[in-house]
DNA sequence: AAATTGAATGAAAACGATTTCATCTTAAAT
DNA sequence: ATTTAAGATGAAATCGTTTTCATTCAATTT
């Protein structure tokens, strides 16, 4: 079966090129029978329109390129679920940067939106992947994009964002209002924006409440389990043990609570965790982890949907948007120990 | 800044379009002096080639489509994951398919692949999404492709494939081995292979040791975790109880210890519970999951490479590749009791 | 009846690259 | 010294669409 083009087309229904296109893009313009007569040679043909030559000549390929540092973990699974749904619910496919948190990973994706393999971008990390020329205006130098969950360091273009400082600070006066003042912190990686407005928050939080910071209680993590379960690890060996750990997201959490409980530390008895994000696991993991929830599949709507509207033409003026937090108590949580 | 093209390298550089061309393609056939001309213009412009006037001239996009379930899934995710990992270090970008098992969305994303939007997919469910025409040689109707995870009812193509029924007869074959004999399974969507597969191997495996089989025991799941608490809560609920459950996958598991231990069972001494999978939580659950391990960073990866291998032109006979599982004991299974 | 309008269609340009083919130059072989 | 071959380059074709512009024809207006 040789491939059937628009030519092929266009020879069955002994109409020209334009004829075909127009039947399958603006209906109306073609006469009922010359359109019947397309339609039937598309059906009998099987015909589908070749989009490399349809991008090529609209300019656009309906793709929008998603550039995220982990697939793997769960917030970001659910986060990308639901930019695929509103993509495709708009006609567009999500083409998936996984980075791997690696920068050359990122400019790499980042290159090929540049050279038009996507219409535009979402951007969920807080590296700088354009060379700016600081004489030219900035936003011509920007492929169309929205940057989210680790804000990026540039003014002018649509954000979606957490208040990372005020949810990270509410969970710690939580933690205070339960009487915990030894508390520690497992931060993600301090070189995000995500895991130092957090860590903003847990010291704000506690100077308010006059308690002093130890620095000993504060330990970088990366976000996986691994790290949560060595930053723990690390912490059970002070002599003077935090009442209550509180990590920067709920799979570091998971692997807290782990080591807790190979040690016979009794949650939240003992010690209390606290984690950040509020994946589908945290509910089914025992005791049920106490979390910040983020309400991910609205942020993941509201960056394709400020996308999209950008791809359509709008010229609005660019805007941050927040979305809200909130604390969910479950059982991982409790008064400190006397 | 007007977006430069090719036509303004060559104008700068003051050569043709074909050698500007040639000096990003094939630097070899372009003198050393020009060449350098030509790659100063590059540079000094920042020009990336448009990748739409690429991939209609060249006929390929350098994309590879990839048609899943459902990507929440951490076993799918780690899937992707893999891919993805390939896919980059060969050249290639995904285009993400989440197809959330609706048989429209999974037209949807074949349609695209056939329309030329990526140069060939892998295909993981066992819908049959083509209109075959028994006249025709079957493969030039077929977009390159593999397939894998669920069967695909086809035959001369590549797939990459698990013996679910030896698998999950190896399980059975376990938990039979420890004493139990009311064993209970939670399986996948019937209408999957993989769940048939796995069903049949649990069948096999209790009629061999002589067990009566009980269809009260085997409860139709959907690799949920909501799916795991409802079939718990509903054998939980008959007056000869199982001793062990045989979940399809380890989502299904963590939610049906969760309904076990919320009805103050214990794992593994009143019952125990086995799962499918070895997803990373399976590690990280109280207790510790015994489960199926697939090698699903092997499975992304050989159908990747079998996918390419065929992209860059490969004509050998397709092949069918079998991976191995192994049973991974962990805390959730024990003796049966007395 | 002539002029004007509008609808339907086709021819050809355009999108931005790669690649074939032809041309020209220079070096090697006779 | 002539032929041959090889190397470097450019002109133009090509990929498969969409869309502009021109043309035709019938219907409407004057």
């Amino acid at each position: 079966m040789a491939k059937v083009g628009i030519k092929d087309i266009a020879r069955i229904a002994n109409v020209s090129l334009a004829t075909v296109s127009r039947t399958l893009r603006t209906p109306d313009l073609v006469q009922e029978a010359t359109r019947q007569r397309v339609l039937d040679a598309v059906a009998e043909s099987g015909y589908k329109p070749n989009r490399m030559g349809m991008n090529l000549r609209t300019q656009r390929t309906g793709n929008i390129m998603v550039i995220i540092p982990d697939i793997t973990n769960p917030f970001n699974a659910d986060l990308i679920r639901s930019i695929e749904e509103t993509a495709s619910n708009n006609g567009y496919a999500v083409l998936l940067g996984d980075t791997q948190s690696s920068p050359e990973r990122e400019q790499q994706y980042v290159d090929l939106v540049e050279a038009g393999q996507a219409d535009g971008m979402l951007y969920f990390s807080g590296r700088n992947p354009f060379n700016i020329n600081p004489d030219k205006p900035l936003l011509e130098q920007l492929p169309t994009m929205v940057n989210s969950n680790e804000e990026l360091d540039l003014d002018g273009i649509d954000k979606v964002l957490l208040d990372n400082a005020k949810a990270a600070s509410e969970a710690v006066q939580y933690l205070l209002d339960l009487g915990h003042t030894r508390i520690a912190a497992v931060t993600g990686p301090m070189n995000t924006k995500s895991a130092n407005g957090r860590l903003q928050g847990y010291r704000q939080a506690l100077q308010q409440a006059g308690v002093e910071i130890d620095d000993k209680l504060i330990i970088e993590g990366d976000y996986h389990i691994d790290a949560g379960v060595e930053a723990t690890e690390k912490l059970l060996r002070l002599k003077q043990r935090p009442t209550a750990i509180f990590c920067f997201n709920d799979d570091m959490a998971i692997g807290a609570i782990n080591v807790l409980q190979a040690n016979d530390y009794r949650i939240p008895e003992d010690i209390s965790v606290i984690g950040f994000d509020d994946i589908l696991y945290s509910t089914y993991v025992r005791p049920a982890l106490t979390t910040v929830s983020q309400p991910v599949q609205e942020i993941g709507r509201l960056c394709t949907e400020k996308l999209i509207a950008r791809l359509r033409g709008s010229h609005d003026e660019p805007t941050t948007t927040y979305v809200s937090h909130k604390l969910v108590v479950r059982d991982s949580t409790g008064p400190a120990p006397k």
